[in-house]
RNA sequence: GGGCGCAUAGCUCAGUUGGUUAGAGCGUCUCUCUUACACAGAGAAGGUCAGGGGUUCGAGUCCCUUUGCGCCCA
């Protein structure tokens, strides 16, 4: 045998290698496509449009879990013959990659953004993302991501600026846009606005602070207790409940604000608790979205205490000057000493942090820009109630619905530069004017002295239009006519909110269409011990250590085959070891296969495709069949299984079918068979074919190692004897077409029966073998007693010699036999008996407690199976499953009659 | 407070129209460098499928409930 490959799978040389043959090829772009000749809008392309990543981002396994997934099924629809189409992409991620500016600015020139001014610092960041945004898309090929690159985009670009212009004049020009003073999460540190999703709650301890709030002219007083101090300075009431007989005679009176002597009435509501702290509130609708809505109902005025940096502002008197949690110490020693205290204690309570940074952000007065949500949010409802958007896993449908029924309006405007800047201009007057290009006067008084909105918006705004703005709208090009509305929208479930329903709100809004017919949400990939990932624990998984280290298909096919629709996942490197391990097995198993294919010598005639079905005739032998059987079996399953999203299933079957059935079993056998001549052609027939199509479906898994080894089978075949079966063959993997499912023909059950039997007989004798402490090497006698199978193991003996390590010179089968053997031990399968004579191993005694044992758990079986088969099972169940446990009955009985016999001696 | 998910072998997880002897990988223990592969092969040990109740001829799978863990929303 010639062995030009090497023993390992070597998947460093090979990756780059053969992504660089893929693009070159021109693989990864549609094959019907609107901007080439002989396009035929007819044909229903699949698309895909990727999750854009941060374009100053790095990878990260949320990455690597999104890329394996889409390119998964894109390279399964590309090889189903549907034009495929997998838009790729980046996002300008406005606060992060701003941040990393300006950090960067500052430890290398020291200057801050303000200092270089807007225009400045916009040039800067485009350096930037010149010089790093191909980082993020070199990582993402390296995953083997079959994107067509020809149709990368970016959500700053030119075409995509001019799509958010467009959406924004429309939306404004329908009046859901608006622009006003509302209480905002404001991000102190970040000098921003950050819409609701940006804010996080958690659980933390805080203290409750407890005072005196003073009525005016009198020595009572209402105690109140609050969390954060410093608001006090912007109180305008304090609300008691209407009944609370505590308080009711102060309702309509006076109160004071403490160390600032405002007046505020007290006032009576419902929304107070009478349990919760002291039963009384202080109100702050300056800061507090509750206090908000109740300064609303009593008309109360609203009292803005921070600036733009969480520091007291001029309405907080002395305080003014004093960060928010500086102040909060000296008004509470200020109140200490003019005895307004009553006591603090330790408090859970939810705090409102960014998250971004993690600082604690806080609601506040400004003004800013808001999408009304409404009217869309009721359009993307009804999308996913009536069928047109289809979400998978099921159950996250309940949470769209849920948060789209309680959805607020998004505010849109973002106190930042690097982002698309809000397309409005002011006058002196205060006029607004927007316009699909830039106005030169104010559009009402045609003043021109106007100045541009100063805030940027949310990147999320862009991400929104992503599956048409990619395609080229709002211009009606060939590609947004063709390719739009998109197919599957895969991402993880974290962003259902921030992203997918989003881009269904302004899909529909803009186009008139779903932006794609199903959202497929995988989960969040944690560290072994399902604990998030981050730096802080240091349990971070880099997968591009993980790529250097094991492979790319095997990380892909861990994140793959390990993962479920919708639930997180725990990723172990030992598991992409041992899926590192399996591409090897895949390599190797292709090895054997090649080389077998290129030792083969022109036959004498030519071998028969069609060797099954017919009665067992042509030239295939029992392992033949079997296999077949078993990979059409698996062909339908994978089919099914991909079709309901089962992917990790799908691949869990066909690692199991190639590393169990095909490599374990069947290459073993066909070692046999192609030293014969009879059955050598149609063996190495049967080992190409096989793992052409094992290679088939894993390539969307495990797509390097795959087209490696299939370019490698499909040279081999080409140049052999067997050329005529390869001449219809693609040029790559990649191209080539998947394995059509087909029904069963009907000689499949029997076969896998009988060779079923004969796995259960090697089995038994390796095991025994192994109990028995019989050397590897030593070739055993064996003597079956097959009774109704004599036939099937007669044919069968060379086979199971070899696997079961027999002597084939004293191997002997017989229908049965007059007298058991001496000195030898006894197995029984079913109808068969199986005895070895192991002279000098066998000891009479655990023999016979052995045969015993095997006869009690039979007769168990028959017990429990008879018990069944008279009960209402044999009348109601389905007929093949009564039918499955009369046979195993049956099995159980002969196994029980042999071992009787066997006692007896 | 509302909603959702998870609980299966020592560890990490599969098990999707309910079919009766529950699987894999890793780990553990034996043996073997058998001419594709030691990134391997052969064999073994290991599970009252969280507890309870129900539906059914039949439940890891469906329903109810309890407990524990996690997530989302308010």
């Amino acid at each position: 045998m010639k062995d030009e490959l090497p023993k390992a799978y070597d998947f460093k040389s090979t990756e780059p290698r053969i992504y660089e043959m893929w693009e070159k090829g021109g693989y990864f772009k549609p094959w019907n496509d609107p901007t080439k000749k002989g396009f035929d809008p007819n044909v229903k392309p699949f698309v895909i449009s990727i999750p854009p990543p941060n374009v100053t981002g790095e990878l990260h396994l949320g990455h690597a879990m999104f890329v394996s997934m889409e390119d998964l099924m894109i390279r399964y629809h590309r090889m189903k013959g549907v034009p495929t189409l997998w838009v790729p992409g980046s996002d300008h991620a406005g606060i992060a990659t701003q941040l990393m500016v300006e950090r960067h600015l500052l430890k290398t020139e020291e200057v801050t953004r303000e200092e270089l001014g807007r225009e400045e610092f916009i040039k800067r960041t485009w350096d930037w993302k010149k010089k790093y945004g191909s980082i993020i898309t070199t990582q993402i090929r390296r995953l083997g991501a079959s994107c067509d690159w020809d149709r990368e985009r970016f959500t700053l670009d030119d075409g995509l600026s001019r799509a958010v212009r467009e959406a924004f004049v429309r939306l404004y020009e329908k009046g859901l846009i608006y622009r006003g003073p509302r209480l905002i999460n404001w991000s102190p540190g970040l000098k921003t606005a950050v819409s609701d999703l940006e804010v996080e709650y958690n659980e933390e301890e805080a203290a409750l602070y407890y005072f005196k709030y003073m009525l005016k002219d009198s020595d009572e007083f209402i105690p109140v207790a609050t969390i954060r101090p410093e608001t006090i300075l912007g109180d305008t009431a304090v609300a008691v409940h209407p009944d609370d007989e505590r308080y009711k005679k102060y309702i309509g009176k006076t109160a004071i604000v403490p160390m600032l002597g405002r007046e505020i009435p007290v006032i009576a509501d419902d929304y107070v608790s009478r349990e919760f702290g002291t039963g009384a509130l202080k109100i702050t609708p300056g800061h507090d979205p509750n206090d908000y809505a109740i300064a609303q109902r009593h008309n109360l005025p609203i009292i803005s205490v921070l600036d733009e940096a969480a520091r007291i502002n001029e309405n907080g008197g002395p305080y003014k000057g004093q960060d928010r949690f500086e102040a909060r110490r000296n008004l509470w020693a200020d109140m200490k000493k003019s005895g307004l205290v009553i006591k603090e204690e330790k408090y859970m309570t939810t705090i409102p942090r960014s998250q971004r940074g993690g600082e604690i952000v806080e609601p506040m007065i400004s003004t800013q820009w808001f999408v009304k949500i409404e009217p869309l949010a009721k359009a993307a409802l009804e999308a996913v109630k009536d069928g047109r958007i289809k979400i998978v896993p099921e159950r996250f449908e309940k949470v769209y619905y849920n948060w789209l029924e309680n959805i607020k309006d998004w505010c849109i405007s973002r106190q930042l530069w690097w982002g698309h800047r809000i397309p409005v201009w002011y006058c002196p007057d205060g006029h607004m004017t927007t316009g699909r290009t830039d106005p030169t006067e104010c559009a009402t008084c045609h003043s021109k002295d106007i100045k541009q909105d100063e805030d940027v918006l949310d990147t999320w705004f862009s991400s929104g239009l992503w599956p048409f703005s990619t395609l080229g709208w709002p211009d009606e090009t060939p590609d947004y006519k063709y390719f739009y509305p998109t197919s599957y929208m895969e991402t993880g479930y974290d962003i259902l909110f921030f992203w997918v329903a989003r881009m269904i709100m302004m899909g529909l809004e803009f186009t008139g269409k779903a932006p794609f017919h199903t959202v497929y949400l995988h989960g969040l990939i944690r560290d072994e011990h399902g604990r998030k990932m981050s730096k802080t624990y240091g349990n971070v998984i880099d997968p591009l250590i993980v790529m250097d280290d094991f492979g790319t298909d095997a990380l892909r096919f861990t994140l793959l085959v390990g993962s479920t629709p919708g639930n997180d996942m725990n990723l172990s490197l030992k598991k992409v070891e041992a899926n590192r391990n399996f591409a090897n097995k895949l390599w190797n198993a292709g090895r054997f296969v090649i080389n077998a294919i290129s030792t083969l010598t022109p036959p004498p005639a030519p071998p028969s495709l069609e060797g099954r079905g017919d009665g067992g005739e042509g030239d295939w032998t029992l392992a033949d069949h079997w296999i077949w059987a078993r990979m059409e079996s698996l062909i339908r399953d994978a089919e099914r299984l991909f079709q309901n999203f089962q992917y990790g299933e799908a691949g869990r079957q066909i690692y199991e079918f190639f590393w169990s059935d095909f490599a374990d079993w069947y290459v073993e056998i066909a070692k046999g068979q192609l030293a014969k001549d009879e059955t050598r052609t149609s063996t190495v027939l049967n080992l190409a074919r096989i793992l052409d199509l094992s290679l088939k479906l894993l390539h969307p898994f495990t797509p390097f190692v795959t087209e490696e080894i299939w370019g490698h089978l499909r040279s081999a075949m080409l140049e052999s004897p067997l050329s005529d079966f390869a001449s219809e063959w693609a040029e790559a993997l990649i191209v080539s077409s998947w394995p059509e499912p087909r029904d069963p023909e009907g000689w499949e059950e029997s076969k896998v029966t009988d060779f079923t039997l004969i796995q259960e007989i090697v089995r038994a004798i390796r095991n025994t073998r192994a109990e028995k402490s019989v050397a590897p090497s030593k070739r055993i006698a064996a003597i079956l007693a097959a009774g109704g199978k004599a036939n099937l193991l007669k044919e069968q003996a060379a086979t199971m010699a070899s696997l079961a390590g027999l002597d084939p010179s004293q191997f002997t089968i017989l229908p049965s036999l007059k007298a058991k053997p001496q000195d030898s031990i006894a197995l029984v399968i079913g109808p068969v008996e199986i005895f070895l004579p192991l002279a000098g191993m066998v000891d009479l005694a655990d023999e016979k407690s052995r045969l015993e044992k095997e006869l009690a758990e039979a007769q168990s079986h028959i017990e429990r199976l008879e018990k069944l088969l008279a009960s209402d099972f044999a009348n109601k169940a389905p007929a093949p499953v009564v039918a499955k446990e009369r046979e195993k009955l049956a099995g159980y009985k002969e196994t029980a009659e042999k071992l009787k016999a066997q006692l007896k001696g």
